[in-house]
RNA sequence: GCCGAAGUGGCGGAACUGGUAGACGCGCUACGUUCAGGGCGUAGUGGGGGUAUCCCCAUGGGGGUUCGAGUCCCCCCUUCGGCACCA
């Protein structure tokens, strides 16, 4: 097998001899130089010129960010291994698609990771906080289709790209973990996976009708072709096509996908809901209705206890009986024709709720099993053979699209249900089905029985007759996972004549994807073109044999890629067991809402899969997660040349190129086509990486959607000066604190107050990064630090003269410098490094512990308690902590406005709330 | 239609187990700064009334529980998200 450098030299060499027109689509210049620079120089402009010669630059990111993060790849500051003796954390944001630069979505989710990971070290724990690459996939053959640029090429440009602006944005990774899918280190493991499915028969080949899309010309799994569209072209319908395609068995996991979902405490409650209506588990039973012709037809019913009420039945437009049945009947013709409609219609169309139900008489009769009598067989539109056995007891009494295509038709409708605690319930003036559950009615020997025991009892009495059983029945279907496409994992299977499908020998993997490849977007699997790739001799007989040619769902890739970043060097097989056994599972996972699905629900299958195949202990991938809000921003349209990037608006609102005023749309997801998006590298470039994270914590709580505001980003960028004012103004006051010692007495209150603020913000900020993600509470915290931090120097002789004074005002002015340094590390780590260094620390920000809060010095010592009157405040009182409760009432009711407000009324009642509160019930 | 989440100043958002609604930031106003601009600093900033001590109203709307409700309960409205003929 080709080494990793081996492989990209070639892919490169192969597409610089094969470039046409342009090199590369990624001539990216560097970032533009804003002209307004360092912003924060303009702090000095009116300093005084001795400050100017003796004082280092103002609030320079460019070069701190620059020398912290050369500084943090030189000394592999977050490189990580195994160490039993320290907890360890896996924190992991979901890997991007590199699909050229980074947006804003990457920026704030891979902040709050790193927020996460570099807090979590500063408490002691060994984190692992890796990233990679989600790097097959369809976007890099449409780059071949009309660039003409490798697929390769394309990928692993952008990759390095990419990779460049993660690390301008200062995020912690262990870069020696970095996975990149589609090469073959990565995706020969991938081959490995599908061969021990296929041993265990949880990968099999079946023809059915699946997901087509035209636009990717490839078929899809239906997950990804939720609601009948594309999930990478939602403009884009699904056709259905009947293909022989490759599927893994999901459902062989749905009841332990199902129960532990509900166990995934960490996680939020809508992604368990949406799993779980996904898998659509429903249980009931299958029913063998007799035919008068003779024969039988097998229905799926959730409510056995309704059976009684089953006055007709309908099958789906392609159930083999619909055209049998009513052959040599007068209706023979009514149903052919239905049937041939049907088919053409749209099938997105047809099983849409709002479609109104449609259907046509077999001239059939079945028997109902219970009751005995004859029911008329209909075909209907709203029947989907792919659910159940593809043909129902309609009983529309008790079921709302029978009851309307009962109505429509004049079918019976026999009641047999009655709410609990009615009998008033008749069927004729019914305007809607009861669905609910109640006692069972007409239902002879039945009678009387609630529905949950009478379900039982009707499949028990089924049961014996040997006409029906039990079952239950799935929404969800196995993993269609055979692309048509170039740019993925070649399936590793080979087609014999003799032998028929046989699996690539492990030995023989990887099966390399070739590079030389025409890709025409048309016409099927580009590799089915690409004749050295398909010819090959059968591993079993030798003989001639043909490799399959297509490739996997490039989900099959992020299905494992958490398991890989625990050894992602191993080259014996695809994991460690012991590396993942230390490092699994992933404490924290942060990502977007659109994987809900799709990604969360694989990777949850394949971990159980790696389980069973004894190479992880755990049957869950994902302890935790964290569905980020996406970034939005308002969108400008101009009523000439459409929407508008923010550079082509002018200050007065005009388009710039027509001067015709635009029109302010809505704020939404920011997105190229609204060209309501901010670019990384321009802000990076005019406020630096570490403004920019601190904007896009503080504006919002990472679940919540996050409103882009360029005022907001200012606002950052002003606080992160005005912290480097506060450290670098009064370096003679930080020097003068160094081996100073408290004073013994009680300090003056200046000194008490700062204590109080740096303890109160340490416990705030602490407590706001623990017990939940509240970076902007925690932010908003630190800002309140540094507010008291400037009243304290305010209070302070000018110049030299604080440094000779108290010791306790040095030492506290220290402390809450420091504190507030430290706590802003996680947030804002270049700066925090550089502040940090100059208050004389040699070692890294991020090997210090997080600060401790003292409570008692935290704790106010006056406390103000409100005094109401009937519940509306009336007065304040100053009072010590801890003022008795007797003592409380009397200043209470001595407070000169309380006096106005109860003088004539009778006192009846006092609630005392200790240390906070006084309520006066008075009474006219 | 069903399920879920959420509605708080001009804006983004705070508010622990019911206990001073509006922290923090943005914006705005005034003032200061040897002040062109920008930057920085100080003060103010929910609405209404009053010269003022102060008063009234206010967390989508309406009821309720409570000494006390943004927070708990019921009904309604709106927005967003998910599911949507799944038998």
């Amino acid at each position: 097998m080709p080494g990793r450098g081996e492989l990209l030299i070639w892919f490169l060499r192969w597409s610089r001899k094969n470039q046409t027109g342009k090199d590369s689509l990624h001539q990216v210049p560097p970032p533009p130089l804003c002209e307004r620079g360092a912003r924060g120089d303009f702090g000095w402009g009116t300093r005084s010129e001795e400050r100017r010669v003796c004082m280092p630059r103002g609030y320079d990111f460019q070069r701190i960010e620059a020398k912290w993060q050369a500084q943090w790849e030189a000394a592999e500051a977050f490189a990580v291994r195994e160490d039993p003796a320290r907890p360890k954390y896996y924190c992991l944001e979901m890997y991007p698609y590199p699909s050229g630069k980074i947006h804003m979505g990457h920026v704030r989710n891979y902040t709050i990771g790193d927020v996460v990971a570099r807090y979590l070290r500063m408490r002691g724990y060994n984190v692992l906080h890796p990233m990679g690459w989600d790097a097959f996939g369809f976007p890099a053959e449409n780059a071949a289709f009309e660039h003409g640029v490798h697929p390769a090429r394309w990928t692993l440009d952008n990759i390095a790209y990419m990779k460049s602006q993660l690390k301008r944005m200062g995020f912690s990774y262990d870069w020696a973990r970095e996975v990149t899918c589609c090469l073959p280190d990565y995706y020969r493991w991938n081959q490995w996976f599908f061969l021990r499915l296929l041993e265990r028969g949880l990968a099999y080949r079946k023809q059915s009708p699946v997901n087509w899309c035209d636009r990717c010309q490839s078929v899809l799994s239906n997950e990804q072709a939720e609601g009948g569209v594309c999930w990478r072209h939602t403009e884009t319908p699904v056709a259905q096509k009947e293909l022989s395609q490759w599927f893994l068995r999901i459902t062989a996991y749905v009841e332990e996908l199902l129960a532990d979902g509900e166990k995934l405490a960490g996680w939020p409650e809508r992604v368990r809901v949406m799993q779980r209506n996904w898998i659509g588990k429903s249980v009931g039973a299958e029913v063998d209705f007799a035919l008068q012709r003779g024969g039988s037809l097998r229905i799926f019913t959730t409510r056995p206890d309704t059976l009684c009420g089953a006055t007709f039945m309908v099958l789906a437009p392609e159930h083999p009986l619909a055209l049998e049945l009513s052959r040599g009947t007068s209706q023979a013709e009514a149903v052919a024709a239905f049937v041939a409609r049907m088919r053409q219609t749209d099938r997105s169309l047809r099983t849409d709720a709002a479609a109104e139900k449609d259907g046509v008489f077999t001239g059939a009769q079945a028997i109902n099993p219970l009751t005995e009598e004859p029911i008329p067989i209909w075909v209907a539109n709203f029947v989907l053979m792919e659910y159940g056995t593809g043909a129902i007891m309609a009983v529309p009494a008790h079921d709302q699209r029978d009851f309307e295509f009962a109505r429509k038709y004049g079918l019976p409708i026999r009641l047999v249900i009655q709410p609990d605690g009615s009998d008033s319930l008749d069927a004729a003036p019914m305007e809607a089905a009861y669905e609910g559950e109640g006692r069972m009615v007409h239902s002879g020997r039945f009678d009387g029985l609630a529905s949950q025991a009478g379900k039982e009892a009707v499949c028990d009495a089924l049961e014996r007759q040997r006409i029906g059983q039990r079952a239950v029945n799935y929404r969800i279907r196995d993993w269609l996972v055979s692309r048509q496409r170039y740019w993925g994992t070649p399936i590793p299977v080979i087609y014999c004549d003799a032998c028929g499908i046989v699996p690539v020998p492990d030995r023989d993997l990887p099966v390399i994807l070739p590079p030389d490849v025409e890709i025409t977007m048309s016409g099927g699997s580009p590799l089915a073109r690409v004749e050295t790739f398909v010819k090959t001799a059968c591993p079993r007989c030798g003989g001639p044999a043909r490799r399959e040619t297509d490739t996997m769902d490039t989900f099959v890739d992020s299905s494992w890629y958490f398991l890989r970043f625990t050894s992602a060097r191993e080259t014996a097989r695809p994991v460690d067991p012991a590396k993942v056994g230390y490092w699994m599972p992933v404490d924290q996972y942060i990502g977007g809402i659109e994987h809900a699905v799709l990604h969360l629900l694989y990777a949850r299958f394949f971990t159980k899969v790696c389980r069973d195949l004894g190479l992880t202990a755990v049957g869950e991938p994902f302890s935790n997660l964290l569905t980020q809000g996406m970034v939005c921003k308002e969108s400008s349209r101009c009523p000439e040349h459409g929407y508008r990037l923010p550079a082509e608006v002018d200050k007065a609102g005009r388009c710039t190129t027509c001067g015709l005023p635009v029109e302010v749309g809505r704020t939404e997801k920011m997105s190229k086509s609204k060209k309501n998006v901010v670019d990384p590298d321009e802000l990076l470039a005019e406020y630096g990486a570490d403004t920019i994270r601190l904007f896009s914590l503080f504006a919002a709580p990472p679940e919540k959607d996050l409103e882009w505001s360029d005022d907001g980003v200012q606002g950052a960028f002003r606080f992160l000066n005005r912290i480097w004012r506060l450290v670098d103004e009064r370096p003679e006051l930080l020097r003068a604190a160094e081996g100073k010692r408290w004073s013994a007495g009680q300090p003056e209150e200046a000194v008490r107050s700062l204590r109080r603020a740096t303890h109160q913000a340490i416990g705030k900020v602490t407590r706001d990064l623990e017990d939940a993600f509240h970076f902007n509470t925690a932010i908003a915290a630190l800002m309140e630090l540094a507010g008291a931090l400037v009243r304290f120097l305010d209070q302070l002789p000018p110049g030299s003269a604080a440094a000779d004074g108290p010791p306790d005002r040095l030492l506290a002015f220290a402390e809450a410098v420091r504190a507030l340094v430290v706590m802003l590390a996680p947030f804002a780590p270049h700066v925090a490094e550089e502040l940090w260094e100059s208050l004389g620390e040699s070692e890294s920000i991020f090997r210090q512990r997080w600060p401790e809060a003292d409570a008692s010095l935290a704790m106010e010592e006056a406390l103000e308690i409100v005094v109401q009157v009937n519940g509306k405040v009336r007065g304040r009182l100053q009072v010590p902590r801890g003022t008795p409760e007797a003592a409380l009432r009397r200043l209470a009711l001595e407070e000169r406005r309380v006096r106005q407000w109860i003088e004539g009324r009778t006192v009846h009642k006092l609630v005392v709330v200790p240390d906070k509160l006084i309520n006066i019930v008075a009474g006219s």
